[in-house]
DNA sequence: CCGACTTTGTGCATGCGTTCACAAGCGGTA
DNA sequence: TACCGCTTGTGAACGCATGCACAAAGTCGG
């Protein structure tokens, strides 16, 4: 059983030397679950659910039981067994070693048709992302308010990112603008960039990057159906039907 | 050295038996990778370039060479040692390989701020996924063009995809939707989704889906974040500056 | 034609992540 | 209190991906 303490008597939320060792030692694939689970174990809350069993919660997420577990074995034991878990107790613990205690505040660079649908996307300042802060080269654009945000020059991203405390970027430009939009963050004091440009960011080691590209994942999605199509052909010559039977043994 | 043949004589276009067995082999952290390759490999196309090194593209890649070359083992050797690869030739692979000889229709699903962003995105076209069909249930909108493409309602995906021969569908709807949103494109015969609403789907075994979470997204960075500070605190307590000089010997 | 130099392709070791399987632990019941 | 059934937490085995290091194979200059 890990040290139990209050919460939220302080905005900086520094962790128990227990958690600390514990939150180094999470594997990234396991932090990227543990966020899933969160979202799934809100949605519990919300219908009232007070316990769950790893089997149920896997299944709900989509994952392998064992698997949860051991995810959950990383952030410390707050199961009982022969029971689950406090859906509520799990929720408060993922939130602190995820650092969701704290609010985040989020700067969205390039304000065209993505950036348009990140400012007034509602999931991020419900989850503690508040926007605070866009930016674009556009003059035009300069003042105008985007889902209640007024819109700033980028030129003045150094100054505002750090009035505002910003801790996470989002580069929502075409690609030729990305590095050098990617460069003034960083030079702002900004140690996390989530990039939807597709191009690849060099970054300083301290600086932490994550990409979401379109055009990847679709042409991932692309190799599947190739494959797929691929071997539906070959088993067709093999004798077996689309259907999985064989039609000539 | 794989077979060589001619390409685009069919629009199915059917990989040899070599291939056949190296697709079915490739990682899926590969084929990621592959499509990154992909990108750069086409801007030094733009720029004139016509041969390159491991060691060069796995610097703009931003990968490790020995993993970029092991990559481009995996769909064959095209290489010239003591040279490099031609660019071009690296091009008609990977695309080959990735299926992007054939064109992917994508219908679009949910015509909100993301939707919008989604079927504007230039993206998409300029690389073999052409958005050709969109959906809501909001009545308001059916008919409407945006991005030069009509919005149909959401009743009619089942006869809209089939006609349209649609193979990638994405959903862009709210999370109480998108459940409903996937099973239709399901029975349409839609085989590969990629799902942008934070909810985990329930697919059967033959339909691929590829989420794309930006909370999730948010909180890994969260995590990130929330690490580093609780370091650098750390840190300051043993002795060791924020700029990592010890200042505490 | 030969030798030096360059770069690919890959066998092998290492490390990380997933899965299995079961002991440990808890609540309920008599 | 003692037993029983259920579920957690985790050691251990496995499999996949990464990175190293080098032989193989090519170019280029003389």
């Amino acid at each position: 059983m890990a040290s139990q303490r209050g919460e939220g008597e302080l905005t900086t939320t520094p962790l128990e030397p227990a958690d600390r060792e514990r939150a180094r030692a999470i594997p990234e694939a396991a932090v990227a679950r543990l966020a899933v689970y969160l979202r799934v174990l809100s949605g519990m809350v919300d219908q009232g659910v007070t316990t769950i069993s790893s089997e149920e919660l896997s299944q709900a997420a989509g994952v392998n039981s064992a698997k949860l577990r051991k995810d959950l074995s990383y952030i410390g034991s707050y199961g009982t067994r022969g029971v689950g878990y406090d859906v509520e107790v799990l929720v408060s613990h993922i939130e602190r070693i995820l650092g969701l205690t704290r609010k985040h505040s989020v700067a969205v660079v390039g304000i065209g048709n993505l950036g348009h649908a990140l400012a007034n996307y509602g999931g991020f300042p419900g989850r503690g992302f508040p926007v605070t802060a866009l930016f674009d080269v556009d003059e035009d654009l300069v003042g105008v308010p985007v889902g209640g945000i007024p819109v700033n020059h980028i030129e003045d991203i150094t100054t505002v990112c750090a009035e505002r405390e910003v801790s996470i970027g989002v580069i929502a430009t075409p690609p030729p603008a990305a590095q050098a939009v990617c460069d003034r963050l960083v030079s702002a004091g900004v140690q996390c960039i989530l990039n939807f440009a597709p191009v690849v960011l060099q970054v300083p080691d301290n600086v932490e990057v994550r990409k979401v590209d379109l055009a990847v994942e679709m042409q991932i999605l692309s190799f599947h159906v190739a494959r797929r199509a691929d071997e539906a052909a070959n088993d067709l010559v093999n004798g077996i039907g689309v259907d999985g039977m064989v039609i000539r043994p």
